[in-house]
DNA sequence: TATAATTTGTAACATTTGTTACAACTCTGC
DNA sequence: GCAGAGTTGTAACAAATGTTACAAATTATA
């Protein structure tokens, strides 16, 4: 274990703390450290998740298989950063999809138990953690906007609104259009018809990764007559 | 104070915990009770979320305010719960939405350093918290895999599939088809009309609030051809 | 630099969903 | 038993998005 410290320090969860303290706070801890294969299943959907588990080396996939057997992956989650965090506690928890090894990889797991112990021992610790679960939550949050929005230029419109801020004219967009419509929610050539449009009309105007705001206005009125 | 304990038992955060555990953890504590009129602004929206707040009386509601001013009610919250649990902590911890008085309401305010306080001191809190935040994080989750489904159909028969388990053929709706097209994200005709050719093709047969499977395998089969 | 892989632009057509409106039904409190 | 509020059934038409396919542009990589 003395060794694996190094990558810890590195993990969201003990993010702050130096080799001395892990030490400290791993002793007299009921841990485990487990081994899988490429492929391996480390959970399964619908298990009881009762133990925090932080990929130490290689990487896992989460994948939801529906009920005609086919798989889609979800996430991949790489070491060093826990998985599933936001389901080891709460109403529901169990896993929400089946978690496969994508590589050979090595899981920390931490028993419930010992999680809150190292929480209550250690107040970075517990900020940390709470600082997982609640950014997951703000993420999921503001997906949720997006996805309730009924058109895709108001999903445009909310998008460009918001990275530009107040006086800014231009946006960057950081992720490709492919991506976008899959936040979105919405197929990648009906997201480029909707931009397509949206420059026809004078409201923007697109450079690649790059927008401009003619019409902050009209931009406005997108939004203004949104229903739900 | 000392004749509030009472009604925070009743709280999720201190759930379990009685009037003397209670005077015990509030003893040298920082925190303030704050009255708000009917209509009273309590937080803003992007302001910095930096304490919890917990609705001793009344209720409050979370209200979105779009580029065009058109304001849409997220959400009520009713004593004695505590609101914006999951942007405390985070990345983005600020409120999402404007919190409003829905009528008189009292607000019990503890700030983040006197929240990790009581979490450190009574694993209970901590578990209770864990279990706020970690909550929402599931229904978010659960909601975004609804929204994320393309088509009516593809959400019936999750919704149902998921509800019914392994051998039951028949399926209660505890909530109202309006509020279901709302969790959907689609409109209430809409989802009617689904249901409505989902039964003319002998795949389902709906009685009021009472589905019955009729052909679980076409149900299944909704799903097969699913994208994303 | 050449080549492959990825991303983006665009179009015609099919599908799905939204909109609006009204009638029928159910439930509640009086 | 009845009035009124809320829920559900239904239909015609409009609007938005998905599907598919291919070319062009860009970026990554050998």
């Amino acid at each position: 274990m003395e060794h694996s410290y190094k990558i810890l320090t590195h993990s969201v969860l003990f993010h702050g703390l130096d080799e001395q303290s892990l030490e400290v706070l791993f002793k007299d801890k009921l841990y485990r450290i487990r081994h899988y294969e490429k492929g391996g299943y480390i959970a399964h959907s619908h298990d009881e998740c009762k133990q925090l588990m932080i990929v130490m080396k290689g990487s896992v996939r989460g994948e939801m298989t529906d009920f005609s057997g086919k798989t889609i992956v979800i996430e991949e989650i790489k070491a060093p950063r826990p998985l599933a965090s936001g389901f080891i506690f709460g109403s529901n928890n169990r896993f929400p999809v089946d978690i496969i090894a994508n590589e050979s990889a090595t899981i920390l797991v931490l028993p419930k138990e010992t999680l809150i112990a190292m929480m209550q021992q250690n107040s970075l610790v517990l900020k940390n953690f709470l600082d997982t679960v609640s950014s997951r939550t703000q993420f999921l949050s503001n997906r949720i906007r997006f996805l309730s929005f009924r058109t895709i230029r108001e999903k445009i419109a909310q998008y460009i609104l918001t990275l530009s801020g107040k006086g800014k004219n231009t946006v960057m967009m950081t992720q490709s259009q492919t991506s976008l419509a899959d936040f979105f929610g919405v197929t990648r050539p009906s997201l480029a018809r909707a931009f397509h449009e949206m420059e026809q009309e004078g409201i923007i105007k697109t450079e690649r990764k790059k927008i401009i705001l003619r019409n902050k206005e009209k931009l406005n009125n997108l939004l203004h007559h949104k229903p739900s």
